[in-house]
DNA sequence: GGTCAATATTGATTTAGATCAAATAAGATT
DNA sequence: AATCTTATTTGATCTAAATCAATATTGACC
């Protein structure tokens, strides 16, 4: 007897960036047709991990760069003292794998935090293709100094701003992350737990926790 | 009468990137000397700025990036509730610019802390020479991405270092990146003032000056 | 459905670093 | 040299958030 499987219709149609609903919000937003096509031929579209599995490890080769289709992830790093560090989480739509580049090795893991598909873009071949498409190489420049001034806002949010306010800018990050792949941005699921939160912001668990009572009191939020 | 002006020697001799005191460690470290004389030909070698000087302002339109030859920079932002916030601080052999690469403006402020010279590259031709010469792509690509892990190990302070550990892990930072292009690591010199210091580290001015004061009585550090 | 482990909330206490305040010191300007 | 202005140091007090501690909730697995 054949039961309905979850990932049936993922299996079942290939998989291609010319009909994948992201198309619009990843590298073959730049592109004409013809080189979408280019671009579709080094992707493999068809990487699917499980909540715990690593998509990498601290100081694993860097190879490829990723684009998440569905679920999320967390980033994060281990310091000497043996204690993690949130430092990124990615949802559809976003990429993966910067941290590796100047380097040729990753210096954060990264885990999924719920069921997740990504693409992955080997990345030797993509420089190849962005020699020959200077629209691909120019997003991807783009691309790299979207990371680079979204680290230093965050940079700014660290240095300055009260647990409230992070907390506050989180959530409303999250929302215009989720609003900009047409995901809800009012009705937010946190795949991460407080913990993860409180790492990635610089607090306690307990504070993360607190703020969102607070909001809560205030009426901005509704905790579920 | 004559009398000797102090950039005499800068503009007696042209400078080139062949002829840099700094090629290995700037954008010429990639290339072979063909290569080279291209790059050269898009350089403006010859940008001086005085202390106070903003090499760009916020919001300011991107046509370059910046190399550092002499002296040093601080980039800023200014938020909504009008306070600046230090988010860089830039010497000798370092890029300066890459804030303004996604959004083609500047989200930062970039001013000189004293008499400094800088090259000017026009973006737009140092990507057609990138597309000819891969090397120098693959360059800027690992330039681009040494930019974000140093932003994301930064995070990584931000969140869970204490007052003193981000104090000395700014001098220790400083010293090695004064040693790559030659210049002491053990005697550093330092062109900005508590209060950017601790903006940059998120700390009050006061908590840095008692923070050099703890070092020095431990003996790690003398101060001048 | 019941047990366990992981996660989240809430309260009490402590503390690192901010803020407030004053005194020095170092450059800049005339 | 004398006067400003700006930067730095040092001390006293305050506070936001950490830590410690206990309880409550949720979800996973027999």
């Amino acid at each position: 007897m054949v039961v309905a499987m979850p990932n049936v219709n993922q299996r079942r149609t290939v998989i291609t960036c010319t009909n994948c609903r992201l198309n619009r919000y990843c590298l073959p937003a730049a592109l004409n047709k013809s080189n979408i096509k280019q671009l579709e031929a080094i992707v493999e579209h068809n990487c699917s991990y499980e909540k715990g599995d690593h998509l990498y490890r601290q100081k694993a080769n860097f190879k490829s760069v990723y684009v998440v289709r569905s679920g999320s992830f967390k980033s994060y790093a281990i310091r000497y003292n043996g204690k993690g560090r949130v430092n990124g989480f990615f949802f559809p739509g976003e990429i993966i794998g910067m941290d590796g580049i100047s380097n040729r090795s990753h210096i954060n893991a990264v885990q999924a935090l719920e069921h997740a598909f990504v693409c992955e873009i080997p990345f030797s071949k993509l420089k190849s293709l962005s020699l020959q498409i200077p629209e691909l190489q120019h997003h991807f420049f783009a691309l790299m100094g979207k990371e680079i001034t979204n680290d230093q806002e965050f940079h700014n949010l660290l240095s300055s701003y009260t647990a409230e306010e992070r907390t506050a800018h989180f959530l409303i990050n999250l929302s215009s992350r989720y609003e900009r792949v047409s995901l809800s941005p009012f009705r937010l699921l946190l795949p991460m737990t407080r913990g993860d939160i409180g790492e990635y912001l610089g607090l306690s668990l307990e504070t993360i926790s607190r703020m969102f009572g607070k909001l809560h009191r205030k009426g901005l939020i509704a905790v579920n």
